[in-house]
RNA sequence: GGUCCCAUCGUCUAGCGGUUAGGACACGGCCCUCUCAAGGCUGAAACGCGGGUUCGAUUCCCGCUGGGACCGCCA
């Protein structure tokens, strides 16, 4: 399907870093925008200039970029554009549809409290709607919400929502310091910018009805409405930040790939049938409305881990090593040997993030080594002294240090003392990396190259006559 | 408290009146095996409850229950 005219957008406000339920939100619009060939626009939601920062835009550019959600438009921000919204209020004041109120917000919060206290709906009392007042200092503006009525929005997720018209509140459009509102901003600019679909979060459907009266109110159609069910944590409360990371920069220094990451978000309240694995590619030719869920979504970190692992294991060497350099601290010499890619293919096998890596490969890069004491006591014993001895000496010959050479010299071993293959492996598994796993063992010995393996079963030896 | 949303395995979900209710993650067992993984096979696991509508409800309607969101001069 080819729409040109489709245009969506994602308006985060810059208050933080780049939350996961807002990257499931900017993925969908995303997607929609591409599959429909359609423009996709991003919308810094700045107004409250106490609490945007510079750092929060840079956080969600950046985490944007990384997941290759890139936009057509913008980043527009809105503190720019205080122009565009004077205009609309003149216009809604002249049209009477808003008007000046004066209430003090310590009044209001006390007349708040007491409307909770009693039971009430805490609700502007339109003190000042038919006061006619002037436009001054320390004044907001409200909008005059039609109290008859019904409202209903047509949500392309949800279907039809009615709201009676007097639970709605006179919503303040400008704040006291002059500066424009979000929900009164929100209309202006997807007007301004001829948005068509909106696509947000399903906290946002008790603003709707509002939103819908002020489109009217400046006489324009509203665009496309859905509401994205809310992703939650374990307890099934709305996902923040007790439940864990919710930083999408956050997953990528854990050590995560944009790719799983899309594909997991992609899941969380979307699907196509019994498929599960999907590229970005594949999004955009099969995202769609239809198929978006209706009920929310609990994160669920091990899915993402097996996407991750999926991922992982599908990249190339030299994608996953360019990946993995900032994960890796000393040691980045060895990056760039064979002994390293024969490794990192061993390694994407068995590891579910990029930190994984570092930790399972900690031997490859360090040459101080630490036994697991239960495994020493098992696995090096008397007995394996002779073999070990014997192993270390003919390894020492070779001259072409490969898989097969090794094995040729493991086999020796064990024809000639008689020792089997586990004990045998695991002392050298342990001697070699200080623990009992590891990739298969004449891997292990060629990774690890032949002057550290020496030294190594070296080391090993002399600790069995120690501990003897 | 008011308004609104939601309801299939533990989790993500398929299902769009008639199915042995399917897949995936996680979990158990078996196989493979030098360890750890991976892989293969396999097992356990769900339609919240009560009314309708219908020849027939997981599916449509209503109620209940349960969960959630929102009720700011935040967005």
């Amino acid at each position: 399907m080819t729409n040109h005219a489709v245009r969506t957008r994602f308006a985060p406000s810059p208050t933080g870093y780049l939350h996961i339920g807002s990257a499931r939100t900017a993925l969908f619009n995303f997607l929609y925008a591409r599959h429909c060939d359609g423009c996709f626009i991003l919308r810094m939601e700045d107004t409250d200039r106490e609490r945007s920062t510079k750092q929060a835009c840079d956080a969600i550019l950046d985490g944007m970029r990384w997941l290759g959600l890139n936009w057509d438009e913008g980043p527009i921000y809105q503190h720019q554009r205080q122009q565009l919204y004077e205009e609309n209020i003149e216009k809604l004041l002249a049209d009477d549809h808003a008007y000046v109120c004066d209430c003090s917000a310590e009044l209001l919060e006390e007349k708040r409290k007491k409307a909770i206290a009693s039971g009430e709906k805490p609700k502007y009392d339109g003190t000042c709607r038919e006061r006619r007042l002037s436009r001054e200092k320390n004044r907001v503006v409200r909008f005059k919400c039609p109290q008859n009525g019904t409202t209903t929005v047509h949500d392309l997720i949800k279907g039809e929502v009615p709201f009676d018209n007097r639970e709605l509140d006179d919503v303040v459009l400008v704040r006291s310091n002059g500066t424009p509102t979000y929900n009164f901003v929100v209309v202006v600019d997807d007007i301004a910018l001829r948005i068509t679909h909106v696509l947000r979060g399903d906290d946002h459907l008790n603003n709707t009805p509002k939103q819908l009266l002020l489109y009217k109110a400046l006489g324009v159609t509203p665009p496309k409405m859905g509401h994205l069910p809310l992703i939650l944590g374990e307890d099934r409360a709305r996902l923040s930040k007790r439940h864990g990371a919710t930083a999408v920069q956050q997953y990528r220094e854990d050590g995560f790939l944009p790719e799983a990451m899309i594909n997991f978000l992609a899941r969380l309240g979307w699907s196509h049938g019994n498929e599960e694995i999907f590229s970005m590619d594949d999004l955009i030719k099969k995202f769609n409305l239809e198929n978006i869920g209706t009920s929310p979504a609990v994160f669920n970190q091990e899915k993402l881990l097996w996407l991750n692992h999926h991922y992982l294991r599908q990249h190339s060497v030299k994608d996953l090593t360019s990946a993995i350099r900032p994960h890796i601290k000393a040691g980045q010499e060895h990056l760039t040997t064979p002994q390293w890619q024969k490794l990192l293919k061993e390694l994407s096998e068995r590891c579910k993030t990029l930190k994984e890596f570092t930790k399972a490969a900690n031997y490859f890069f360090h040459d101080d080594l630490t036994y697991d004491a239960t495994a020493k006591s098992k696995f090096f014993t008397l007995q394996m002294k002779q073999p070990l001895t014997q192993l270390r000496q003919q390894l020492a010959t070779l001259e072409r240090f490969d898989e097969p050479a090794i094995e040729t010299v493991f086999k020796q071993v064990l024809d000639k003392s008689g020792v089997k293959m586990k004990p045998l492996a695991q002392a050298v598994r342990l001697a070699l990396t200080g623990r009992t796993f590891s990739p298969g063992i004449y891997t292990l010995v060629y990774v690890v190259g032949q002057q550290r393996t020496i030294k190594r079963l070296d080391d090993a030896i002399s600790q069995i006559e120690e501990t003897a």
